[in-house]
DNA sequence: AGTCGCTGCGCG
DNA sequence: AAAGCGCGCAGCGACT
C-alpha cells in the first residue's frame, strides 16, 4: 500500500570522478568545473549569504532556477517552505546560507561528484571561517558531503558530530524541502509536519546550548587496545587474569563476543573470543578461536576466570544486542549469570528512536557515527562471516574495539534517556531480555514422527495437484503460447492465464480473486498454494538438517525461535526462525500437533479480550469500563440497535432473529467484528458500512449513536491525535513511544499494542524471575503464554501461572483481567480448561471450568 | 551466488 | 474488491 514512503533514498554507488584525482579537482576548483561551462546562467559561483559568524549554517544541495535568478541560496519554493517553518527569532543575523555546489546544475539535476569536489574547498573554507555551532543540511547531497553517509531518511531527525576542515560542530540531517513538496499531497502534508518538527527541535537544541561535539579519530578508536592472542602461553594467561580482575573495581565494562555460528546450540558452536573494555583498559582474548590458546589448560584457566567475573564482579556489563551475549553466556556458563547487572545499547537506541530504516539504524556502527562521527566497522578489514578463519589478532582487535564502543555509547544514550524521561521505560524494557532469552534456551519440543507424516502427506498432495494442473486446458495453452512450462508458483504465469487466456482483466491473483473465478484452473491454483505454503512454512522448518539444510530444528530436537524485543514499531515482540506466532490455528490447525512431548501436556494461557480491555484502560470510557466489570454484553446491545435501525440487514428476516439463538449469535459476532471493534480502532462509518453490508447513511446514524454512548473513546482518539501534533510521537500507559510519520489509525493502535505487550511480557518476566524452569514460558504469542509440563504437574504449575498473569500491579489497570486456560496432549488439540478473572480486590476466581 | 522488493498468506 | 493495526516466511524475478 505504501501510505508513507520509506523516505527519499538515492543509492550512492562509488563516486565517479571521471578518472581525475581528488587533489586535482580540489586545486582546480571553478576553473575545471563542468558547471562553469554552461550558457545562460545568471549567478554562477554564488556567494554564501547571511551572518559572517552564524550560530547555524544552512546547507543545501545546489542553486535552483529561482536561486540562480536572484543570486541567493534558498529563495525558491523549497526555501520558502523552509522559512515558513522557522521560528521567528531565527533571523538571518544568526544564520548563514550556502549550498554544497554554488552553481546551478542544468535542469536541477543532482550535482555530480566531480562538481561537488571542485566546490568542496570553497565551502570548507567558508564553514571554517563561519565556525557555526551547527550545520542544518537538507537532503542526501549535503549529508554525504559532510559525513559520507547515505540515505537521509535514516538520519533525518538525528544529529552527528562532524569535522569540516578544521572546524568541529554538529550536523543535523533534514529532509530536502523540495522532496517533500513533490510528494503526493497526502504524504506531503505528513512529511512537512515531520520536517517542521525536526526543524523546531533542532533550533531548540541549538538554543539550549549543544554539548561539545567530539569526533573520534581512527587513531583514538584503536589506541591502547591490548590484544592477548594466547601465543605467550602462561604469561598470556596471567595477563588476561590480571586484566579481568582489574575490572572488579570498575563500575562498567563494555562486553562483546565473537562466535562461530549465530547461536550456541550446535556441536560446532563456539565463542571465539571475548572483548572487554573499561575506563582503564580495553582488551580481548581468545576462547576457542583456532589461532588462540595452544594448550587446553590455558584456555580453561582463562574461561574459569571469565566465568567468575560474570557471576561475581559488581561491574555492570554493557553489550550491544544483549540477547546475543545472554544466549551465549547463559548456555555456556549457566543461566544464572544473565540476571547479574547488564545493559544493552541497542535497546537504549531503540527506545530513544525506534524508527526502522531497514533495520540499520540501531547497529553499533550506525550509532558510532551518530554519537562519535566514526564508522568503526571501517577500521577493520575482516571477513565478518568467517571469523573462525580470520587471523586471531585481527579478530581480537575488532572484538576489543566493539566492546570499547559498547561502553562509550552507554553514557550519552543513558543521558538522553534521562533527559527525555525514558529511563523508567528502558528499565522496564530490560526485564524482557533475559526473559525472552531463557524462553529461547528452553526451546519448543517437536515430535519427529508427526513431522515425517506431514512431510509425506504434503509431498504426495503437491505432486498430485501439479499433475492435475498440468492437465488443465488453459495450462496447456499457456505452454504452447509461451513455449515454456507453466509454474503454478509464479504469479506472472497465473496472471497470464487469467488475463490473456481467460480474458478476465484482473489486477492481482490473490485468494479473493481466484475464489470468484469459475474455471477449475482457479480452484487448482488455490489448492496448490495452500499445500506448498503449509508444507514449506510449517513442516520443512521442523525437519532434520539431513533432510533440509534450511531447517530451524536444533540438534537436540527443539526449535528455538528468536523472540525479538526491538523489532516492532508497537513494542510487541516478534518471532523468527521459525515464527512461532503465526502457526495455523483454525483451518489446518493440525499442523500444530508437531509440537508435543511424550508424558507432557501443552498448556496455554490466553488473556481474554486483552486489546478491548486496553481500549478501556487508555480511554477510561466509563460505559466500556463498567461493562467489563458487570459482564455486560455490549455486542448484543449493538446488534439489537442495528436491527432496529435497519431490519433489512438480517437476510433471514428480522423476526427469525428473536426465535433463533444460533442465528442471533451469528449476527452478534458480526456486530462485534464489523462494528464495535473496528470502531474502537478507528474505522470510519463508510468502512463499517462496507463490512456490515449496510447503506452509508445507516452506518453514519449508527456511528453517531455509537459515539454518543462511547464518548470517552472518541475523546481518547482525539486526544491521541492532538498530542501527536504537539510531540510528533504517540504513547500510552506503557510509556513506549512511536515516532511519526503515523497515520490516524496507527495512532490509535500503537498504544493498545504497547499496553497489551507490557501486560503479557510483565507477567512472563515475573514468572521467569521466580527462578524454577517450569515457570519459564515455552512460547509467547502476543496474548498467550504456552508451557509444556509433565502431565502430573499441570495443576500445581497452572495455579502459579494464573496467579502471576492476573497479578498486575500497574495502577492504570481499571478493568478486570481474564485468563483462559486450555490443555492438550499436543499444541493443536487442546480443550478449554477454565476461565479466571480478577476481582476488584486483586484476588481472582474461576468463572467456569 | 547473494540481495532485494513484491506478492500472498499464516497468526495476534 | 478495497485501508483497523501489527508481524514473518516462502517463492519468484530482477538485479548485482
Amino acid at each position: 500500500m505504501g501510505f508513507f514512503p520509506a523516505g527519499p533514498a538515492r543509492p550512492q554507488g562509488p563516486r565517479d570522478l571521471g578518472g581525475i584525482s581528488l587533489a586535482t579537482l580540489h586545486k582546480g576548483g571553478c576553473s575545471i568545473c563542468p558547471l562553469n561551462h554552461q550558457r545562460g546562467l545568471q549567478h554562477p559561483q554564488m556567494k554564501p549569504h547571511g551572518a559572517a559568524r552564524p550560530l547555524v549554517y544552512m546547507l543545501g544541495e545546489a542553486p535552483g532556477e529561482k536561486e540562480d535568478e536572484k543570486g541567493r541560496p534558498f529563495v525558491g519554493p523549497a526555501g520558502d517552505m523552509l522559512r515558513q517553518h522557522m521560528p521567528d527569532k531565527w533571523r538571518d543575523d544568526r544564520l548563514r546560507w550556502n549550498n554544497v555546489v554554488r552553481t546551478r546544475p542544468p535542469n536541477n539535476r543532482d550535482p555530480a561528484p566531480v562538481e561537488i569536489e571542485c566546490c568542496r574547498p570553497s565551502i570548507i573554507t567558508d564553514i571554517e571561517e563561519a565556525a557555526p555551532a551547527a550545520i542544518f543540511g537538507f537532503g542526501n547531497v549535503p549529508l554525504h558531503w559532510a559525513t559520507r553517509q547515505t540515505t537521509i531518511s535514516n538520519w533525518n531527525g538525528r544529529r552527528i558530530p562532524v569535522r569540516i576542515g578544521k572546524h568541529v560542530c554538529w550536523y543535523f540531517p533534514m529532509l530536502h524541502p523540495s522532496y517533500i513538496l513533490h510528494l503526493p499531497s497526502r504524504n506531503s502534508e505528513e512529511w512537512e509536519f515531520i520536517f517542521a518538527l525536526n526543524l523546531y527541535h533542532a533550533f531548540e537544541a541549538v538554543e539550549a546550548g549543544l554539548p561539545k561535539p567530539v569526533v573520534h579519530t581512527p587513531e583514538r578508536a584503536l589506541a591502547n587496545v591490548e590484544v592477548i592472542d594466547g601465543s605467550g602461553g602462561e604469561a598470556d594467561v596471567k595477563r588476561v587474569i590480571e586484566l579481568i580482575r582489574g575490572l572488579y573495581d570498575e563500575k562498567t565494562a563494555g562486553l562483546d563476543y565473537e562466535t562461530k555460528r549465530l547461536r550456541p546450540y550446535y556441536n560446532d558452536s563456539r565463542i571465539l573470543s571475548v572483548g572487554l573494555s573499561s575506563r582503564t583498559s580495553t582488551f580481548a582474548f581468545p576462547v576457542d578461536h583456532p589461532g588462540g590458546w595452544k594448550k587446553t589448560r590455558h584456555r580453561d584457566a582463562v574461561v574459569d576466570e571469565y566465568k567468575r567475573f560474570l557471576y561475581e564482579a559488581p561491574t555492570v556489563k554493557i553489550a550491544h544486542q544483549l540477547a546475543f551475549e545472554h544466549e551465549w553466556s547463559g548456555w555456556t556458563f549457566g543461566r544464572d549469570c544473565i540476571r547479574t547487572g547488564w545493559e544493552d545499547t541497542a535497546s537504549q537506541a531503540y527506545i530513544l528512536d525506534e524508527r526502522p530504516g531497514h533495520g540499520k539504524c540501531h547497529s553499533l556502527n550506525f550509532l558510532c557515527v551518530q554519537y562519535f562521527g566514526l564508522p568503526i566497522k571501517d577500521l577493520h578489514r575482516l571477513d565478518k562471516d568467517n571469523l573462525n578463519k580470520a587471523p586471531v589478532r585481527d579478530v581480537l582487535q575488532y572484538n576489543a574495539v566493539d566492546a570499547r564502543y559498547c561502553r562509550f555509547l552507554h553514557f550519552p544514550q543513558m543521558q538522553r534517556l534521562r533527559d527525555e524521561g525514558l529511563e523508567g521505560v528502558y528499565r522496564s524494557h530490560m526485564r524482557r531480555i533475559p526473559t525472552m532469552v531463557l524462553t529461547q534456551m528452553k526451546g519448543i519440543p517437536v515430535d519427529q514422527e508427526v513431522v515425517a507424516d506431514f512431510d509425506k502427506k504434503f509431498t504426495a498432495r503437491k505432486a498430485k495437484i501439479e499433475a492435475e494442473i498440468a492437465a488443465i486446458d488453459v495450462v496447456q495453452q499457456f505452454t504452447k503460447r509461451k513455449g515454456a512450462p507453466f509454474n503454478p508458483g509464479s504469479n506472472p504465469d497465473i496472471m497470464f492465464v487469467l488475463n490473456k487466456l481467460l480474458l478476465l482483466g484482473t489486477a492481482n491473483c490473490d485468494e479473493s480473486v481466484l475464489e470468484t473465478v469459475k474455471h477449475p484452473f482457479a480452484r487448482a491454483i488455490l489448492r496448490y498454494r495452500n499445500v506448498t505454503k503449509l508444507h514449506s512454512t510449517y513442516v520443512k522448518c521442523l525437519m532434520p538438517a539431513t533432510q533440509n539444510e534450511k531447517t530451524d530444528l536444533h540438534p537436540d530436537g527443539l526449535i528455538r525461535p528468536f523472540l525479538l524485543t526491538t523489532k516492532t514499531r508497537t513494542w510487541r515482540t516478534s518471532s523468527e526462525g521459525p515464527n512461532e506466532q503465526n502457526w495455523p490455528k483454525r483451518e489446518n490447525k493440525e499442523l500444530r500437533s508437531q509440537v508435543r512431548k511424550r508424558g507432557h501436556k501443552v498448556v496455554s494461557f490466553d488473556y481474554g479480550q486483552i486489546q478491548a480491555r486496553n481500549v478501556g484502560m487508555e480511554s477510561r470510557d466509563p460505559v466500556l469500563v463498567k461493562a467489563f466489570w458487570d459482564h455486560y454484553d455490549i455486542h448484543t446491545d449493538w446488534t439489537e440497535a442495528l436491527v432496529r435501525l435497519y431490519p433489512a440487514w438480517i437476510k433471514e428476516g428480522a423476526k427469525t432473529l428473536a426465535t433463533d439463538p444460533k442465528l442471533f449469535k451469528k449476527y452478534r459476532d458480526r456486530t462485534k467484528n464489523e462494528l464495535v471493534f473496528p470502531s474502537f480502532f478507528g474505522a470510519q462509518a463508510t468502512s463499517v458500512a462496507r463490512y456490515l453490508g449496510i447503506p452509508d447513511n445507516i452506518a453514519r446514524e449508527l456511528h453517531d449513536r455509537f459515539w454518543d454512548r462511547f464518548g470517552g473513546i472518541r475523546n481518547w482518539h482525539r486526544r491521541v491525535a492532538a498530542d501527536y501534533k504537539k510531540t510528533g510521537y504517540v504513547t500510552g500507559h506503557s510509556g513506549f513511544r512511536r515516532r511519526g510519520p503515523i497515520s490516524p489509525n496507527e495512532l490509535i493502535n500503537a498504544p493498545i499494542q504497547a499496553d497489551e505487550s507490557l501486560i503479557v511480557c510483565d507477567a512472563m518476566a515475573r514468572l521467569s524471575e521466580l527462578g524454577p524452569e517450569e515457570y519459564q514460558a515455552n512460547m509467547e504469542i502476543h496474548d498467550d503464554l504456552t508451557f509444556i509440563w509433565p502431565t502430573e504437574k499441570v495443576d500445581e504449575y497452572s495455579e502459579v501461572v494464573i496467579r502471576e498473569m492476573l497479578r498486575v500491579e500497574y495502577d492504570w489497570i481499571n478493568v478486570p483481567l481474564v485468563v483462559e486456560r486450555s490443555i492438550g496432549d499436543d499444541w493443536a488439540f487442546k480443550e478449554d480448561a477454565g476461565v479466571f478473572e480478577t476481582k476488584r480486590d486483586g484476588s481472582y476466581y474461576e468463572i467456569k471450568k
